[in-house]
Order: structure tokens, then sequence, then C-alpha cells
DNA sequence: TGACAACAGTTTCCTTGGAAACTAAATACT
DNA sequence: AGTATTTAGTTTCCAAGGAAACTGTTGTCA
């Protein structure tokens, strides 16, 4: 019986997922007291870290998420009043999201809620073994050219 | 500016996703072949692993699913032949949830994958590291009691 | 110049899974 | 026994994001 397959908790991969599943859960946890998802949260992180204007596409291509979905979220942090659209003087099939000061007031807190939350699951690691694990991870990543996070 | 939020590829917590959401849908991708998703490969495999009837409360509590995500699921195994369902006799709120010899012939293919797929991943690690690396994540969910997989 | 290809963004449709209301059955309590 | 509570499973509603069709704009090339 069990044993014709390998057990479940023989795969990194699970462990992986396990862990990866819990601080992104809990980080979602912490962004949702700020009113924003961890999704847009994404964006806002790209976009401050362009510093300044961005078009959606662009986005779309650092974050791997579609087009469709970048097009949803900017709405949605338009309307939270997090970013404008401009349409682009130079292109008019280019959109300049930019983004509004109460964004970039917002960034910052919301960049030490993502350090305290690396922090409270990884800090039972001691720092040579948390650099350890960065470097296997990378490793890996590295190794199969992961690119942009796909968001889902 | 961006001096004032510290760097994305800082947090440990992004390279984990990164990684783990590749292995994820990589691993999706070689399930879809064989007709199934990872939801549905994950109550095959835990019903083969409690080998034989199993009720859906018991596999959404193994799995971390809610009894609804469980209840559509099952009917998707039920109209691809893989489960039977019965009412149990002896109280009639709870159902026996079987595996059909189709799906016993066919969950070890499904394993077979999954342990290609790690491999795919995790062999370029060597050895020694790839245990260290599974050493670490236990010590991580360890540390902060995670049961069973949230699975989204 | 005029048709057509390429491209940016939007919208629609679909699937997924959680939350919570709902049904039916069993159990507890009086 | 009879009502209230708990429990198992289902259903409905909602949000999220991908796929792909669609709109509008720019570029290409004959």
């Amino acid at each position: 019986m069990p044993s014709t397959i390998s057990a479940l908790e023989a795969h990194i991969g699970y462990w992986m997922r396990l862990v990866s599943n819990q601080v992104s859960t809990a980080f979602a946890r912490k962004l949702e007291g700020q009113g924003v998802t961890v999704a847009e949260w994404v964006l806002l992180r790209e976009m401050y870290r362009t510093d300044g204007r961005t078009a959606p596409s662009a986005i779309a291509s650092l974050t791997g998420l579609t087009r469709g979905a970048v097009s949803k979220l900017v709405e949605k942090l338009r309307r939270k009043e997090l970013v404008i659209r401009e349409e682009s003087k130079i292109d008019r099939r280019y959109q300049d999201i930019e983004l509004t000061d109460l964004a970039k007031r917002l960034i910052p807190k919301l960049a030490r809620l993502a350090d305290l939350n690396d922090d409270e699951f990884f800090s039972v690691l001691n720092p040579s073994e948390r650099q350890i694990l960065q470097k296997l991870l990378r490793k890996i990543a590295d190794a199969h050219q992961f690119r942009n996070p796909p968001m889902t």
C-alpha cells in the first residue's frame, strides 16, 4: 500500500510550500490591517522601486501578473487614492501610473510589516542558518532561471 | 529614496515564494497531462495514505481545505470516476469516500510525477545541501507548529 | 497614403477556494 | 420524549487572477 508511493514529507517541495504559504498568509493578514492586499503591495513596491511613473505593462512583466490582472489592480489602487493614472502624452497607448503622496507615506509602513513578517518566521533560525537558507534558495532560482514571481 | 525600504530580495520569504510557486506550477502542468489538478491530487494522496474509506470532513482537516472546497473536489473526482461516495450506514451524516480501481492505478503514476518534479527542481543541490534545506524548512515548520498545508 | 500588423490596456468569461448560510442527522439536556 | 445544540455535508456568494476576445493607438511597408 503506501510503500509504493513515497511519503509526502520526503519532498522538499512539500515543506517549501507549507512554509511559504504560512508566511504569505500571515503577511496577508498583516496587510489587511492597512487595507491593502498582497498583490496590491507588490504593485506598490514595484512602483516605488522604479521611483515614479510606471506603465502597467511594465508592472505586468516585472511581477509576472497578466496585463488584465494589473489593469484591475491599478483600478483598485486608484479607488484607494494610492495611485493616479495619466495617459502618456507621447504614446497614447501607454499610461503613466503615479504614486500619490498617501502611497508614498504608506509604503514604508508596509515595508516594515514585510520586514516584521520575515523576522517573525525566520528568526527561529540563527543568522548563519538564515544565510544558508537564502543561499540555497537563490541557487535553485539561479539554476532554473526564475525571473519574476508568478503571483498566484 | 528606495533606501528607506529594504530590498525585496533581502527577504527570505521572497525567495521561498519564488521557488515554491515555480515548483508548484510545474507540478500542476505535469498533473494536467493526467487530467488531475493539484488539489485533486492532494485528496487522492491523502485518501490513499489512509488506505480506503475516508470521510470528507477528515480530508478537510488533513488538508487544511474547507469542507465546502472538499465537497466540490469530491464531486469532481466522482465525475472522473476516481472515487465513489457512500452514505455511512452507521451515521448518515457521514460519507465514506472510496477510491476506485482506476484511482488506485493512477495514484502511483501521479506519485512518480511528484518525485520527478521534486528532483527536477532540487537536484541542482547536492545531497547534503538538500538535506540541509529540508532540515531548515522543518525547523521553521516545527517552531511555528505548522500542521496542515493551507492549499491555496 | 492605405491596409495591416503590433502593441497597451480593458473586459468578459471561467475556475478556484474561502465564508457563511443552509439542510439533514445525531446527540445532549431537561 | 421533546427541544436545543452540535455536526457533516452542500450551496450560494464573493474575490482573485488567468485566457482570450476586444478597443484604440502606433508603426510598418507596399
